[in-house]
DNA sequence: TATGAGCGT
């Protein structure tokens, strides 16, 4: 009974964007590193994407419920719209994408959106990159759906049981995490491991949500010290930000 | 290294 999804990798992406790389007119590769400098314009020889798109309106106002954007984030301050829209674009169901950034500074925020044809093709977008490996090489693709815009509330009725997982190696990823966990701990739900924006490493520390509380006490003192990559983990607890379904009463989404 | 997580015109 193996899962069906898998890892999913997507190589597509990276093939294409190397391809995407010999040709002239591509976007440009990150720049070494800015510091606390702002650039000056966001990609100055960059059309934007948005603009050139067809006007491929459904005129159909019924399914206006139909949720077709997603959310991405971890995005590092180069990643732009022109970045987005050629990770996306092959799928030939990407609308439109909308970096977020600071009015004042024109840093991006991190995050933006990415708007879709039809809600299948967010949704298969949303499974087929989530947690793979963006074509920069250094991290995941972190996606979700829009909020707000979310008719279908997330399938997450149960609370999360988290704990902090420290001294990871700097090649563990979302996915090697969670596989680590998941091969001993039926109830594990995924696993982050924390990105730093500025550089788009990994801080070396990340956490591991339970469903089942036993086994989040199980995994703090038997996964203490076991080898995750190359470097023993350090187990600890983890501050619970979300306080989840309890003491929430009243409370209507 | 150490406690994520960020939702717009």
């Amino acid at each position: 009974m193996m899962q069906p999804g898998g890892p999913g990798m997507a190589p597509h992406i990276a093939q294409q964007y190397q391809q995407q790389q010999q040709q002239p007119y591509m976007m440009m590769p990150p720049q070494p590193q800015p510091q606390t400098q702002p650039p000056q314009m966001w990609a100055p020889n960059a059309q934007p994407p948005p603009q050139s798109a067809p006007p491929q309106q459904q005129p159909q106002p019924a399914s206006a419920d139909e949720v077709r954007t997603l959310w991405i984030g971890d995005l590092q301050y180069w990643m732009d719209e022109n970045y987005l829209y050629q990770c996306f674009s092959h799928t030939g169901e990407c609308g439109s994408v909308k970096v977020i950034r600071n009015k004042q500074t024109n840093q991006s925020e991190g995050y933006g959106f990415l708007e879709f044809t039809s809600r299948a093709g967010a949704e298969r977008v949303l499974q087929t990159y989530n947690g793979t490996i963006m074509p920069n090489g250094g991290q995941n693709f972190r996606l979700n759906w829009a909020t707000f815009s979310s008719g279908e509330k997330r399938h997450d009725d149960s609370p999360d049981y988290t704990i902090f997982v420290g001294d990871l190696a700097a090649d563990v990823t979302d996915y090697h995490l969670t596989e680590v966990f998941r091969t001993r701990y039926n109830s594990v739900k995924g696993a982050k491991v924390v990105i730093d924006r500025t550089t788009g490493r990994t801080k070396g520390y990340g956490f591991v949500r339970f469903a089942d509380e036993s086994e989040q006490m199980r995994a703090m003192t038997e996964m203490q010290g076991v080898l995750c990559s190359t470097r023993p983990m350090r187990i600890g607890p983890a501050s619970n930000k979300n306080l989840n379904t309890q003491s929430s009463k009243g409370l209507s989404l």
